[in-house]
RNA sequence: GUGAGUAUAGCUCAGUUGGUUAGAGCGCUGGAUUGUGAUUCCAGAGGUCGCCGGUUCAAAUCCGGUUAUUCACCCCA
């Protein structure tokens, strides 16, 4: 048969995973350094804890696990008749892969409320599922790289956040612009608008803005039924830069005016901080999760910097103020981002920021011309990994081509060679393989060299 | 869920208006070189041209279907 993987998914060769390794511990030394603790959650949920969470779309992409046994037995009969595959799930389906690590995060804080100490700093590096269509960037497997804190409203967190992402990307090298805006901000706009209750479609068709421009956005508006004059009143809104103009805009809306102070008072804690990259605040940021409601975020790759470099935001997050209520606990505000690490992987990538293989790779190879001296360095073997050095010994004293072969392409910057010759003074040859040079040396002293 | 592209050797890809035995590079195996890799030279192995059907004297090539995959939209990281 012809091997081949799922589609949406990937294997990762050996560099890939090194690299891969270095973007996540990059990423979980700085949440450690600010207070976050690791959790994990397993890969399958209870399909009742995902199901409605993330919306209609959300439920559609949702990969669900068939029950075991006899499953069709138990199966709604109706359901299987009218061939109604919505209707039918839940009764030959009780499970389903995470589609993302928020979810079952608020659930695992319902379970465990009486475990933790709140405010309950919380990040968690999981992959999660989505059956979406792949195509650039986008996998069906991915990984999440969350941090949230629950259990408080202070807006320090926010700044700590903000902070969080400067750093993570000044130490991975890559210049960003993290974008802030605020649900309130936005429920504002739609407020003086006239069309309170249509402030999602708002901000679904404004965060399209930097992707289809104005004139997207008034067309959007429109599909969606908003009026000329609310469309004409939120446009005149958008273009506003300034906080303090902000504040003038939306004076007829109790809500707007939160936001606005919201957005101030995390500008005042971040005061003095020396930013590595850019922060700004970006009235036409809405992102579409429905759950946020104050501060939202928005990462992506410095475009003045990185002019080359095509990619969606490499990661957001935002403020809600109630996740748990749907799970049964009430009053549970939280805030938290995440980090796009597949993504980042890409740009790392394309501007060549991956740093030099590291020395846990292979240091040194032995190799055997014959049986005995394989035995023989078998036994050298042992005494350099008891020195702690990574090493390796070809398996079969087959042609010294052919060993030296794969010592080139294992990229081992040395090899210890062991002949008749070698094993008679004890002086083992111990070839550079970056030069080429080549010296004979007792064991002793290439544990020294070597270490 | 909607639309477009692609499918030929282990990998990346050529393949003319349809015409004899389908090619290249890389990789692999052996040799030049029986104690030395990455460079060089020589030789060899390796293909049901995704699958099913149709048109034709003749199909990798044209047509229909199907499966896989890539890209874009919706949505999202």
């Amino acid at each position: 048969m012809k091997p081949s993987i799922p589609k949406g998914t990937r294997d990762f060769l050996p560099q890939q995973v090194n690299r891969r390794n270095y973007i996540f511990e990059t990423i979980r030394s700085v949440f450690v350094k600010y207070g976050y603790q690791a959790i994990e959650t397993p890969v399958m949920e209870n399909l009742s804890t995902l199901t409605g969470k993330y919306g209609e779309e959300g439920d559609r992409l949702l990969f669900k696990v068939l029950n075991n046994g006899d499953f069709l037995k138990k199966a709604n009969e109706e359901a299987l008749q009218e061939r109604n595959s919505t209707a039918l799930i839940s009764s030959i389906s009780k499970r389903g892969l995470r589609y993302d690590l928020t979810v079952p995060f608020a659930r695992y804080v319902v379970m465990y409320q009486n475990d933790l100490s709140f405010p309950f700093k919380r990040y968690q590096i999981q992959p999660v599922w989505r059956a979406d269509r792949p195509q650039k960037g986008r996998y069906q497997e991915f990984y999440q790289c969350d941090v949230d804190v629950v259990g408080s409203d202070s807006l320090s967190y926010e700044a700590e956040l903000v902070q969080i992402y400067d750093e993570v990307f000044g130490k991975l090298n890559i210049k960003t612009v993290t974008r802030i805006n605020n649900r309130k901000i936005l429920a504002g706009i739609a407020e003086v608008a006239g069309i309170p209750e249509q402030m999602i479609d708002m901000t679904v068709a404004i965060d399209k803005l930097d992707k289809v421009g104005i004139e997207g956005v008034r067309k959007e508006l429109g599909e969606r039924g908003i009026g000329e004059a609310a469309v004409a009143k939120i446009e005149e809104i958008l273009a506003i830069k300034e906080l303090a103009d902000l504040k003038a805009a939306l004076a007829a809306s109790e809500t707007g005016l939160l936001g606005v102070e919201e957005i101030t008072q995390v500008f005042a804690y971040l005061e003095g901080y020396e930013f590595k990259n850019t922060l700004q605040f970006d009235i036409t940021l809405a992102r579409g999760l429905n759950y946020y409601t104050g501060c939202i975020f928005e990462v992506n790759v410095d475009t003045a910097a990185h002019p080359n470099v095509k990619m969606g935001s490499i990661g957001g997050g935002g403020r809600y103020a109630d996740l748990t209520s749907v799970f049964g606990m009430k009053n549970m505000p939280g805030v938290g981002v995440s980090f796009g690490a597949e993504r980042v992987y890409d740009v790392l990538e394309e501007l060549d920021l991956f740093p030099a293989e590291d020395a846990a790779a292979l240091k040194v190879l032995l190799i055997g011309f014959d049986e005995e001296s394989h035995r023989y360095a078998f036994r050298c073997l042992n005494q350099l990994r008891a020195a702690n050095i990574n090493a390796d010994l070809y398996p079969d004293p087959v042609k010294l081509k052919k060993q030296m072969k794969y010592a080139n392409d294992r990229n081992v910057p040395y090899v210890i060679l062991i002949g008749d010759n070698e094993m008679a003074s004890g002086e083992l040859s111990l070839k550079n393989m970056g030069n080429g040079e080549q010296e004979k040396l007792s064991i002793a002293k290439i544990i020294d060299a070597l270490k």
